[in-house]
DNA sequence: CATCAATCGGATGAACTATCCGCTTACTGT
DNA sequence: ACAGTAAGCGGATAGTTCATCCGATTGATG
């Protein structure tokens, strides 16, 4: 179906190999197409929207976090599957400055990046449905709102050091559990 | 020695005022200076930066953070002082969309923000420090850190919809608390 | 009311976005 | 090998917003 013609496969790959080294929370697309050594009207051929790019620099970490979501979820133990899977999350959104924009996204542009993040979504639904049954997450917490606040840490993070990032994982990761939380005890419904 | 002249001060009024309506993290002085019947010019006049003036707009806000800090500190009971204002800080920056940078820029333009914010981080610091003590809050938490765990949290709220807020804070009170609170020695006055 | 420093206004240039369209080029079939 | 053609390319360009500069204006002062 989709067969680039050469060229643009080529023109393609020096803008994303450009991308990839700027900031992906403020490209511009003029920018790299200039390093790109490409003309404008080939960058907003190929990503008519900044947004566009951003997914498709995302998407080799949507794919790790699909694996690692699968992985979480195949833990017996639900409430060390969760935990795990938080700080890898977090990593994942540090490492990623465009991780964010695209998961809060209610739109995609690629058809792909929609189905990678069903799919995401679909497994840390079951994920954080177990983490609650086990008593080891709020129940009074939605996934999108777990979402929201891995996203709450990711901004805290950036906003100072990286050595904040295990103390600011810790702090969340306990907010997170049941208040008043009897250790391993039967989620007892407050 | 600020003997504004008369046409100054009028100008410098139209333009908080128009400003107050816009949202203080997108400031188009350009803008402003068109609705405020005033030239471009004159704008940058009185407020040299976006940020100049997002300090303006923000002074009241900091008066209010004065009080809400120096209320909470005359608690007898450190820990529940802390928590009160805890939730307030977070309303205020949930109202006024410019403390978060006011807070965390470390160059202030104007000298009256400048001690206005030593004035509160002062209050802040001792509070948090009796919280320590009194084993309310993490040992490991800096104030500053603290600080980026509420921008964290008003970020998370504003990716959402308000509604989030009060759970959102629960989930920050709840982490900021020290680990394996085991009731051992918690003084809580309850 | 003459003087002048403070203030004003907006023309202006720099930076960036995003579109449009004539030129070029890789593929296809013969 | 080569002509035909659709896909792709490049960059001129119009539209924004920012921030500066400076000649014109005006409020304060003696």
């Amino acid at each position: 179906m989709n067969a680039l013609r050469a060229d643009a496969a080529r023109s393609r790959e020096r803008i994303l190999e450009v991308a990839r080294r700027s900031d992906p929370k403020d490209l511009r697309l003029n920018e790299i197409a200039r390093e790109a050594g490409v003309g404008v009207g080939t960058v907003y051929r190929h990503f008519p929207t900044s947004h566009a790019l951003v997914e498709e620099l995302t998407m080799e970490t949507l794919g790790r976090l699909r694996a690692l979501a699968a992985r979480a979820s195949a833990d017996p133990d639900p409430g060390r599957g969760f935990e795990a899977a938080l700080r890898a999350v977090v990593d994942l959104h540090l490492e990623a400055g465009g991780l964010q924009a695209v998961l809060l996204a209610n739109e995609d542009v690629s058809e792909e990046v929609g189905a990678l993040k069903a799919s995401i979504f679909g497994e840390l639904e079951e994920l954080l449905r177990r983490a609650r049954e086990s008593g080891a997450l709020r129940r009074d917490l939605t996934t999108a709102q777990v979402e929201r606040l891995v996203c709450g840490i990711e901004h805290a993070i950036r906003l100072g050091e990286p050595e904040d990032r295990d103390v600011f994982v810790d702090t969340l990761v306990a907010g997170l559990r049941p208040p008043a939380s009897t250790a391993a005890g039967a989620p007892s419904t407050r």
